[in-house]
DNA sequence: CTCTATGCAAATAATTTGCAAGCAC
DNA sequence: GTGCTTGCAAATTATTTGCATAGAG
């Protein structure tokens, strides 16, 4: 909802630096390093939280680079695609978010109602969950989706 | 995705009788008992897997009552706020299931990437992992959506 | 120079809203 | 009869697709 505001909140991402490879990583498909690429990932790069497609659009606005929504969404595609990118159903928002994988673990995140602050969870307590529900449902487990909602400090 | 494939696996819910007490509980907040919403909760009842809007829809177009598309919305709006009904947001489907609340605990879903089968899970691995966050991130945690995707035993 | 990427317009899909008429109580 | 409900049309929001052109390698 609020990118400005959960972004003034203490996010537990890093600030990274610009991996120099990436370009490689999309060369080695037959992608091309574009002007409009390079803004999305810059900007991945520098958000501490996971954005969705219109914010991103409206970032680069904000920042006088010329893309254009869909170019965002193509974009997202390919990253994702890629494997450079992760993307998130957070808790009944209704519209997607993105972030840089850049080789971090697999993990969650909770979501502050009032403010749309956005935490990543360090954890994962579903590995033998996973196995338990193989046995008892039969299935073959391929992924699973684990998102929270609540009251951030600043909000409670 | 397919709703009659779905159905023809065995599920885990019951079919249930339609409870005489769900009129009282509309009335009870100045809402009126409608052939439509009869309908509704009737399909509801009588359905094996959570069901979207337009699954709801159609099927009723099938069994020839007439509804519109937009009343589907707004009952199933009316019933959620009644607390008589769950809204799920399965993995990165992109829309909005139903299911019959009807006193049944808190549960989770699997979804089958190939044929659309839904089955209850009957565990929530979750109550130790929320306190967990709530220390770690000092958020009050309010809500979790937990939806798994895989295979389902005919399908692999 | 070739083929991918982009912009723009338009299409889709899920869901919501406005308003006048219908129907439950 | 009064006020909640519904249908129909239209608006909204998120996302996708078609196509001709721009631009990366």
């Amino acid at each position: 909802m609020n990118l400005q505001q959960g972004i003034t909140h203490k996010g537990l991402n890093l600030l990274l630096k610009l991996e120099p490879n990436i370009p490689k990583d999309l060369r080695a498909t037959g992608r091309r390093m574009t002007r409009t690429r390079q803004a999305v990932l810059a900007l991945l790069q520098r958000t501490r939280q996971p954005v969705s497609a219109n914010e991103i659009f409206d970032q680069l606005q904000e920042e006088k680079v010329a893309i254009d929504l869909v170019t965002v969404y193509r974009t997202m595609h390919v990253l994702k695609e890629l494997g450079m990118v992760l993307q998130l159903d957070l808790h009944q928002e209704g519209l997607s978010r993105y972030e840089l994988k850049e080789g971090r673990e697999h993990h969650h995140h909770i979501r502050c109602q009032i403010c749309g602050l956005i935490v990543d969870l360090l954890l994962c307590p579903l590995k033998k969950v996973t196995k338990l529900i193989e046995q008892q449902t039969q299935f073959i487990v391929d992924d699973h989706t684990l998102e929270f909602t609540g009251l951030c400090p600043q909000c409670q």
